[in-house]
DNA sequence: ATCCAGGTTAAACAAC
DNA sequence: GTTGTTTAACCTGGAT
């Protein structure tokens, strides 16, 4: 689909459209014509043979997603549910072809400079996804290129096109985005904020690995001086993040993790060992505020005070002040239980309603529950003559933990039913057997 | 030459 | 129409 590129709309009123106005909107709507997949402007992509003049002829390559490799582009466009400034990206988005009619030429029609659309949220976390599996081979002495080309070969291969500068630039952006949200509107909820929990992640990763690096190593800015600059936002602004939830046990098995996945769409009270534990008031990102929980602006760094729940987790029984922030208690159950591992947790209380930690929570008796994973079954194969060894049984508490199984065996993604490539721990179905692929 | 950080510009949109 | 926000795309400069 090598054309997919040049995907694009002229509309009357003499611009190339994307669908974003509504003006292009009832165009899209009446001719089943939208797209946003990006005219690619970028001048280094040589993919992009670039610009076409307002007659061009417009193919319609896919219907409503029902079929068609473009597909994944179009799913997930309920998005701005978390992100409401997010105003493009309506429905499904059935792809065009632009054909231009001088095929070929290069007679730059000199297109207003567009910009390419915006990235959907598949697309931004797909990204995320593929930068960080292979974070560790990006390395600033030597050219990177080679490297994004194959983020987007990848990206294209999942249905979104976009040219290695795209996915660089957005990578910086992202990076950018980050960094600022660190440092003033930390957590407003929004999509954007598992986007950089992800980034997060991998920062911390890093630092990590390059905890364990400068053991070894007598320069602490050689190979890691790009992880070193990293971390220099990492260990700020979400400070706790890294110290408060990197400790592993020794064993290497998370005793219990409550760091979770970076979907908003798990248990409705999933509790995420990300969330900063500044107890200064701020709501964590991905913390969902019950309306009437005060929010954002209520009230900061209150002192923790008398208001007091008792907490029973098996044998074990605390009483947790909670006069804190959310965050502050939900810190304080982790460490009163010591809880260090990525799994969500909640509170039940004795009419076994979930609460939502707060400093408003009613007093009294309270359950601790905690995820119990998603048990998979995970069939490995000799190599040689494809015949089953040995199956494995394995729960995922996050979608990181899914990630880090498929990195330490090399594997690209889970296998089921002979064809089903499942890369994202959501697909997961609890209890069938997999394969790995490489 | 290429990387990255940090900044800027401007397209696209929403809200008024 | 104006204003404000978001963000893709671009620019610059220092580091490697």
């Amino acid at each position: 689909f090598g054309c997919s590129r040049h995907i694009s709309l002229w509309c009357a009123h003499g611009g190339l459209c994307f669908g974003k106005t509504e003006h292009c909107l009832s165009v899209k709507t009446a001719m089943f014509v939208s797209d946003k997949r990006p005219t690619d402007f970028y001048k280094d992509d040589n993919t992009n043979t670039n610009s076409s003049t307002a007659r061009d002829m417009i193919i319609d390559v896919t219907s409503n997603g029902a079929s068609g490799d473009l597909q994944p582009h179009n799913h997930n466009h309920h998005h701005h549910n978390n992100h409401n400034h997010n105003h493009h990206n309506h429905n499904i988005q059935p792809q065009q072809i632009l054909l231009g009619e001088s095929s070929g030429e290069d007679h730059e029609v000199k297109a207003p400079k567009k910009r390419a659309e915006t990235w959907v949220q598949d697309e931004t976390r797909s990204l995320i996804m593929f930068r960080r599996g292979m974070d560790g081979l990006f390395n600033t002495s030597k050219s990177n290129k080679h490297l994004w080309e194959q983020i987007s070969a990848k990206m294209r291969e999942k249905g979104f096109d976009r040219s290695p500068t795209m996915c660089t630039d957005k990578w910086r952006n992202l990076l950018k985005e980050f960094k600022k949200a660190k440092h003033h509107d930390r957590g407003n909820g929004s999509a954007k904020m598992s986007y950089y929990k992800e980034i997060e992640e991998i920062l911390r990763e890093r630092s990590k690995k390059v905890t364990t690096a400068t053991h070894y190593s007598k320069s602490p800015n050689t190979p890691t001086a790009k992880v070193d600059s990293f971390m220099q936002f990492a260990d700020k602004g979400f400070d706790d993040t890294s110290i408060s939830f990197g400790s592993v046990e020794t064993n290497g098995r998370p005793a219990l993790n409550l760091e979770r996945r970076l979907d908003h769409d798990g248990h409705p009270l999933a509790i995420t060992a990300v969330d900063a534990v500044t107890a200064n008031g701020v709501p964590p990102w991905n913390w969902r505020e019950t309306p009437g929980n005060g929010g954002d602006g209520d009230g900061h760094g209150q002192p923790f005070g008398g208001r007091v729940i008792t907490v029973k987790f098996g044998d074990y029984t605390r009483r947790i002040g909670v006069d804190g922030t959310a965050e502050a208690i939900k810190e304080t159950i982790r460490s009163a239980f010591g809880l260090r591992t990525r799994r969500a947790f909640w509170l039940e209380d004795e009419d076994q309603v979930v609460r939502c930690l707060d400093r408003d929570m009613p007093l009294g008796n309270y359950l601790l529950h905690v995820d119990d994973g998603l048990a998979i079954r995970v069939c490995h194969y000799d190599e040689s003559n494809q015949l089953p060894v040995h199956t494995e049984e394995k729960i995922f508490y996050t979608e990181e933990d899914y990630r880090d199984f498929l990195a330490r065996r090399g594997w690209t993604c889970l296998q089921v039913d002979g064809f089903r490539n499942i890369d994202n721990m959501d697909d997961l179905q609890p209890g069938a057997v997999y394969r790995g692929v490489r």
